[in-house]
DNA sequence: GCTAAAAATGTAAATGATTACATAGCGCTC
DNA sequence: GAGCGCTATGTAATCATTTACATTTTTAGC
């Protein structure tokens, strides 16, 4: 007689739920309801599937399951620049909720390339991910418009933005007051005794510029000092706040402060400053956004505008499992944000 | 007679390979085979299925693929913390090449936390992942180890190493000489007549900086100056670099030169001096390391050392793809580090 | 035009889990 | 003890794709 004994497998392969189903004497859909649901089982077999899975040193096959369950536990967190690092505790935040409800979180690095983020919103269709979070705005609509395809205008598609927003697309939304916190600082710029401010933006047309550029207008306006409106626009970045700050101070009629919409562009408009010999904030003042780590170690120190960022993250991350369970969502979560005072501020010079 | 075109599915629901088999005209394995191996497949019949897939709309489920492969397409890029913007650009150089070969990134952020080490290294044996780019030596070596436990001692368990590595674990790597880069710039320190030269490293036992702190010490030694060996010891952060910035220079018998190990600490290290008065370069020259963007616009900008991190990235995620391919891969790929002169050293003061 | 080899295609099993449905067993009531 | 309801469990279909193997068709050589 022959060695009825054949490995059947060729090598230990990893265990599936069969084997543990064979050493716990019951049948695989016993050990899948001890796992899922426990409270279906006895407590007697519950007890023999557990040891019988750490007998075998079985782990579920995830492809398996999200086969079956038509989904993938995976969030994209689709963002414009990885290399920003605002969004770092952004993303810290929505891990820290995504982990608890069992959802991994996927970054998407777009790279103002829209084909990446074409890319990324395709594996919402072949069930690579069941939701997006969606922190730039530098994406084509049509993507959304697409997807949104629903006629009852309560979008149920799982899609949150956080931060950023478009301003012809509803879609829940967490984020701070644009329009307050550029109030707040140019206010604040103004309080200094400040008259020609100018204002640094992120790229023309983006919807959160837009809505600090309207509190600069109008806070201006308030003040009586509408025709002193001066716009720059840059990229968030060192490298355009530095060279748009050189555009800006390089004149007789420079202004006295400058309101950049990032950081690193504040920290490139003091390179512009020191270079051009003004000193801040003797000469000038400077504001930035976002309070990242840096603020508090350039020189000097930067007076910026806080974001609650890992309570975005969180918040963000919040509202999409609530629209994953096909549970309604507050569409509008508004975040405080609070204006933090620093070395780059001053009184204005005789 | 009852309406026999009942719909069988209750919505358009997603297209499946069965539709598109249906609408050219052949069966399941026929589309499979155009897709995957379309040399397989007459020039007709692959037309057929082409303009079908077009028709129906078809996208294949991935997670189906995925569970009859046995793969999942995915590498986990395993960071010790996101917020380091030294690790985006290496993220970069992975992604590219990654999605050239059809491979998405996972990004793994440990958040110096053994737990979630252990959890994205779980991914691998649920197929979750296929291979893992490890960026931080700061995890539980017995994740490696027992994953690692090949025989032939020629590990072929899909992880190769990026920058940082294990002194007691031979695993690919693909990194800089940190020896060599270290002592350039020390050999540098010392040509401005520096003699008091201390180093400000990374967390105690990290590889990378005791290989740096030997350069450091063998350069001394080669000028007779062993005597004058001076460390402290940080976390590659601003606020460490700040802190023992001033413990260093708080002090009668001061440094005239810091080594410091990451750029984020050299800007610490600014700031300290700044507090207590003591001018750059001056009266203190600062070296630090990565060559990260903010490099070129603290003040004084930063002489550091920059790592060719895009490529970093890209030769790891090559190595992995090898590999995963089952072929032999290089066990120590070095690339070229450079010294880059700015503003932040000078010659020693009388 | 026949045959063998090569190419193209189809059939059906397999991947590993979940779950609708069926069934068995038990305790309880009347 | 028949009937009911409840819990616990098993059977087998299902998810969408890939692929070994079988079968058919085409091509080429003579």
């Amino acid at each position: 007689m022959l060695n009825t004994q054949v490995t059947s497998k060729q090598s230990p392969s990893v265990p599936t739920i069969k084997d543990v189903a064979k050493a716990a004497g019951c049948s695989t859909a016993t050990v899948s309801r001890a796992l899922a649901t426990p409270e279906k089982v006895s407590d007697a077999t519950r007890e023999r599937v557990n040891q019988a899975i750490a007998q075998v040193g079985y782990a579920p096959n995830i492809a398996a399951r999200n086969l079956r369950r038509a989904e993938s536990k995976t969030i994209v967190a689709l963002l414009p620049d990885i290399s920003n690092p605002f969004f770092s505790e952004i993303i810290s935040g929505m891990e820290d909720v995504a982990h608890q409800a069992g959802y991994q979180i996927l970054i998407g690095d777009c790279e103002h390339d829209p084909a990446r983020a074409e890319a990324y919103f395709r594996l919402l269709s072949t069930n690579q991910a069941d939701g997006i979070v969606l922190l730039t705005s530098e994406i084509p609509k049509t993507l959304i418009k697409q997807a949104d395809g629903q006629a009852d205008g309560q979008a149920d598609f799982p899609l949150v933005m956080a931060c950023e927003f478009f301003s012809d697309i509803d879609l829940p939304l967490i984020a701070i007051d644009n329009h307050q916190a550029s109030c707040q600082a140019i206010d604040y710029l103004v309080s200094l005794g400040h008259q020609r401010i100018a204002t640094l933006t992120g790229p023309a047309g983006n919807p959160i510029c837009l809505e600090r550029l309207r509190g600069y207008r109008d806070t201006l306006s308030v003040h009586g000092l509408i025709d002193q409106v001066c716009v720059a626009e840059g990229d968030f970045s060192f490298r355009s706040g530095f060279q748009q700050g050189l555009a800006l101070l390089d004149n007789a009629q420079r202004p006295t402060a400058i309101f950049c919409h990032s950081d690193e562009m504040a920290v490139g408009v003091l390179k512009a400053a020191r270079q051009l010999d003004i000193t801040v904030p003797g000469q000038l003042s400077v504001v930035g956004f976002d309070n990242i780590g840096l603020s508090e170690y350039c020189d000097p120190e930067l007076t910026t505008i806080s974001q609650p960022r890992n309570e975005i993250g969180q918040q963000a991350m919040q509202s999409l499992l609530h629209l994953l369970r096909g549970e309604r969502v507050i569409r509008r979560q508004t975040l405080s944000s609070h204006l933090i005072v620093r070395k780059s501020t001053g009184r204005v010079s005789g």
